[in-house]
RNA sequence: GCGCCCGUAGCUCAGCUGGAUAGAGCACCGGCCUUCUAAGCCGGUGGUCGCAGGUUCGAGUCCUGCCGGGCGCGCCA
């Protein structure tokens, strides 16, 4: 239906002679948009406040040369010129009702783009260090990850979903000692564990597990182990020593072939683990990406001969560095150290090469806001070796808060109380994590009370929207047990017989949906989706409760075409409904 | 010190990339269940959009400076 006005005002605004509107002008999409006061009319264009100026004429005088330009159509009944230039399109009834015609025929679809007239995006998001559960703050990247994978897709993109498995590094040796140690520990040698290996509960399982697989063929003596290591000093002194000698004691114990079997196993094991937990929750992704794979491909080497190529990097101190403040970034940054390792920032313009070099116009990592200061260090690696670093996009997002009845709830690591993403999709179910992940701006911290979110009452904005989806299904086994049939044909053609006023509040909200989508995927937000969701489910009960007050504006009625028409405009509801809610995740049940 | 985010009704937040008279939920007050789910509906109270300037036809939205809150500023990953 915008899309109708917009071709309108286009047109008008082509037929323009030149002193009015300039060619550069001419070339600017005209912006449409949904009126917010009914007595506008159902859309409005601002396009002659817009180019009054540089027409040189009042914007009144201008909406009135472009008022005379548009072509006849005959969704539109009364055009206007309103306040200051604006002009407002007042829509006949029948434009509605074709698109509630769209909307029954194109069902789940209703609301997408065709597929392939967007962009080719990679959407990364969680890409959570595979050492630990996942826990509430990545519930939070998840949900929107998701959801705006959703919205790209709607939105016509060509979407893929990574996510980016740090498996290198020393984290990850120290996960391979703490669950080797957890072995030995079960095989009766037990080791003191490092006070800053990891030591959660979680990795006794894989460590079990590691026992069924490779039997003792890994373990050692406890004396041997222990033999010689120096203190573990959590508290001041070398915190790191203990735990780094552990590491090489390994290493020289079951040799670099079988401590990498370790290291495989742990990561395997924690992955498998991480990645159950967001299937769980209905989150998946197309591709994972090994940190480590960008070293044994040579992708890292690849990065750095273009940075060297391009004549940006340096030596200082035995260092490389990337000369990242010609760039923009606050200092340089050493890609690779004096002993010849490369950092993680030199995996990480790696990495954002690989992705260019797979062929993805646009990339999106979905970061934490402590994330922030590496955005622009990454854009200048990605603009030294040659690529658009407007490419890149990260969405970050604020942390979460969790409050227990308006206590909020402590969440240190390091006191070992953090809630796992797993004990609170227990506690408040799917769907209202999934809700409440998304209801919020991502860079608004979010405040998720779990009282709130297990409330089943009317404060629970999830609940009012789904109930607003059951009511519909309601509806539809009353009519079945009251023998009747729903006879769509005739409910089409009869929806000019809707004409209260909440009945055409309910019709404009449903056909809003691809404005929404729309617009949520271009602006990364899906809370907008949301907030839309609400808007629509208050216009259906709205609509509902008319008809509880008045018999007469019940869907059921005696009146079978008119029974028709009605049940041809809940089922549209219905539709939206369900679409908006699929995008964020969120079921849409049939009964509450 | 520097960078990013936030500041809108008593509380939690929207505000369609600058548009028309700033909205919603909760809370509070008053109504509505003899037939499609009251997890609902209808009405009402409630605002110096942190403060001060600036940009322009028009600013909650953009710019500058303050004030307040959050998060970051490694040859860690």
């Amino acid at each position: 239906m915008k899309a109708t006005i917009e071709t309108l005002v286009s047109a008008a605004l082509a037929a323009l002679p030149p002193d009015l509107l300039s060619p550069e002008a001419r070339a600017i999409a005209p912006e449409v948009e949904r009126t917010r006061d009914p007595s506008h009319g159902d859309y409005a264009t601002n396009a002659a406040l817009r180019h009054a100026k540089a027409a040189r004429r009042n914007p009144r005088q201008l909406a009135e040369a472009i008022v005379k330009a548009l072509p006849a159509d005959p969704a539109v009944t009364r055009v206007e010129i309103a306040g200051p230039g604006f002009i407002n399109f007042h829509l006949a009834p029948s434009a509605y009702h074709a698109e509630l015609g769209r909307v029954l025929d194109q069902g789940a679809a209703y609301g997408s783009r065709a597929p392939g007239s967007g962009e080719k995006i990679l959407l990364e998001f969680v890409s959570a260090n595979p050492t630990g559960p996942l826990h509430v703050g990545h519930g939070r990247h998840a949900a929107y990850g998701a959801a705006l994978g959703n919205l790209l897709v709607a939105a016509g993109h060509a979407v893929d979903r990574e996510f980016y498995i740090n498996d290198a590094g020393r984290q990850v040796d120290i996960l391979a000692v703490s669950v080797w140690l957890r072995y030995l520990e079960r095989l009766g040698e037990p080791v003191p564990f490092p006070s800053n290996g990891y030591r959660g509960d979680y990795l006794l399982p894989i460590a079990a597990a590691l026992v069924e697989t490779a039997g003792h063929s890994l373990a050692q003596p406890a004396a041997a182990v222990r033999a010689g290591l120096p203190k573990d000093e959590p508290e001041g002194g070398d915190k790191e020593a203990f735990i780094d000698a552990i590491i090489a004691r390994a290493r020289e114990l079951l040799g670099e072939v079988g401590f990498r079997g370790v290291v495989g196993h742990a990561l395997a094991g924690m992955l498998a683990d991480v990645k159950d937990d967001l299937a769980g929750m209905g989150v998946t992704f197309d591709t994972w990406f090994s940190e480590r794979s960008l070293a044994t491909s040579g992708a890292i080497d690849e990065a750095l001969r273009r940075l060297e190529a391009s004549g940006h990097t340096y030596r200082k101190d035995g260092a490389l560095w990337f000369r990242a403040t010609a760039f923009g970034d606050d200092e340089d940054r050493v890609v690779e150290r004096e002993n010849g390792v490369r950092t993680y920032f030199a995996s990480d313009i790696a990495y954002h090469l690989d992705k260019r070099l797979r062929g993805y116009q646009r990339l999106i990592d979905v970061l934490g806001a402590d994330h922030h200061g590496y955005v622009a260090r990454v854009r200048g690696g990605l603009a030294a070796m040659g690529e658009p670093p407007d490419c890149l996009e990260v969405p970050l997002l604020q942390l979460v808060n969790l409050f227990r009845g308006g206590e909020k709830v402590a969440m240190g690591k390091r006191e070992g109380n953090f809630v796992t993403l797993r004990q609170l999709r227990a506690e408040v179910g799917n769907d209202a994590c999934r809700f409440y992940f998304v209801m919020r701006s991502h860079d608004q911290t979010l405040d998720f009370d779990l009282e709130l979110a297990k409330s089943r009452t009317t404060e629970n904005p999830v609940f009012y929207i789904q109930y607003a989806h059951a009511r519909v299904a309601s509806v539809l086994r009353q009519l079945a047990d009251r023998g009747l049939v729903h006879d769509a044909a005739r409910g089409r053609a009869a929806l000019g017989r809707l004409t209260e006023a909440h009945e055409r509040r309910l019709m404009v909200a449903v056909t809003r949906l691809p404005e929404v989508i729309e617009l949520a995927a271009a602006t990364r937000a899906p809370h907008t989706l949301v907030n839309y969701l609400r808007e629509l489910a208050t216009d259906f009960h709205g609509a509902y409760s008319a008809g509880n007050e008045n018999a007469a504006f019940r869907v059921i009625v005696d009146d079978a075409e008119l029974r028709d028409a009605r049940l041809a405009l809940v089922l549209a509801a219905r539709q939206a409904i369900r679409n908006g809610l699929a995008i964020i995740g969120v079921s849409a049940p049939e009964t509450m």
